[in-house]
DNA sequence: CTTTTATGAATGAAGG
DNA sequence: CCTTCATTCATAAAAG
């Protein structure tokens, strides 16, 4: 994954070379560009472990219950059975194409509201091409209405919108319409790595580590 | 786990840079022991918001050392369609490194609930940084929510328990490296959670020390 | 070039 | 009904 700042991390640290050789050095020079890009390398490093740990805090705050709970025990026991590696037999009901058809052809009917006993009826035809319960039927009617609304509404408003150029992500003005920590995203973006001058105070990240 | 030791040998390292220091030669020396101490917190300060750097430096990768100059068009340049018909990019949606970025810190921001207009707004603020959709933003942050989570899961069972057959399926079991150093960084979540202990970033008050 | 991985998208199901 | 979660698929991107 990244493990590039892995791999260079040991070679780098070997280092005694440089920072002697100064013939001219000024004092005020700190850090010699080789010591600079180890430490760039450290802070990739940090970085790294520093994503996993807001992540793993994110989660951990955001869904503190169902940390070690896993409701794994499902409903694939009973098609797993004791073969112990694929069975194929899908946990989740998938409609064979027959069936799909079949469905599509009564929603566009026009039969907005799939009552009780249709679903029945539907049901009940379709076992004919496949496994298949009334709760599928129910929950196929349900999503099938409800993204074809989120469809309509995604294309109305990309209809509306036809900036297809310039994409570029220079500088406009649009990019400060954030608040303050909009500097951050700002300052990190790309030139720390090769400048990595340090005397930028940054104070403090929006990376929230309350416990 | 092995990574944290790894930085600290690199710290260690780093602490000897004074390569000189048996010579007696003083302006060689480049940093004092409680430079290095400050430096170290610096560190800690740059990789507490680098988080996202590294993020983008998965995608950016050549663009980045490149002084961020305007590397805008990257791999979003087919977008405009020629037909003049609904655009669709390319089958599948890519953020830019922008994009990424402002996601990402919209994912950090604790905010999980990322409403139906939240989305309006992020995905009208995302187009400002290329071609994007609501149902990307929407879908992005299903995908991020539900990733991040499983990867959560992922690493804290693989550090307490001992693998008990939780794989049944022909997933990629593959990830059995207790070799040295190219420990993949998903492992490395829980282990050093105990280990780490970042206190936040602190206002770099005189750790100018360069000028 | 082929293989592998990362990830955007599709969709069945659950909750409210 | 609507939203959300979990799983799966397809493909762009990266690795080899």
């Amino acid at each position: 994954m990244m493990e590039w700042e892995q791999q260079q991390q040991v070679n780098g640290s070997a280092q005694q070379d440089d920072c002697a050789h100064g013939n001219g050095v000024p004092y005020v020079k700190v850090m010699t560009d080789e010591q600079l890009e180890i430490l760039r390398k450290q802070i990739a490093i940090y970085a790294s472990i520093c994503d996993q740990l807001v992540e793993m805090h994110r989660t951990l705050t955001a869904q503190q219950d169902l940390a070690g709970v896993g409701l794994g025990n499902l409903y694939c026991d009973s098609l797993v059975s004791a073969a112990g590696h694929k069975i194929t037999a899908r946990q989740r009901w998938t409609p064979t194409p027959v069936q799909l058809q079949i469905l599509e052809r009564i929603f566009n009917q026009g039969n907005g509201t799939p009552s009780k006993q249709k679903i029945k009826d539907i049901a009940s035809e379709l076992s004919q091409h496949g496994q298949i319960s009334e709760s599928n039927v129910y929950n196929w009617f349900q999503n099938r209405r409800a993204r074809s609304k989120r469809k309509l509404q995604n294309a109305t408003s990309s209809n509306a919108e036809s900036e297809v150029e310039t994409e570029v992500e220079s500088r406009s003005p649009k990019d400060e319409k954030e608040n303050q920590e909009n500097i951050h995203s700002q300052q990190i973006e790309s030139p720390m790595m090769t400048n990595l001058s340090f005397h930028s105070p940054v104070s403090s990240s929006e990376l929230q580590f309350v416990g």
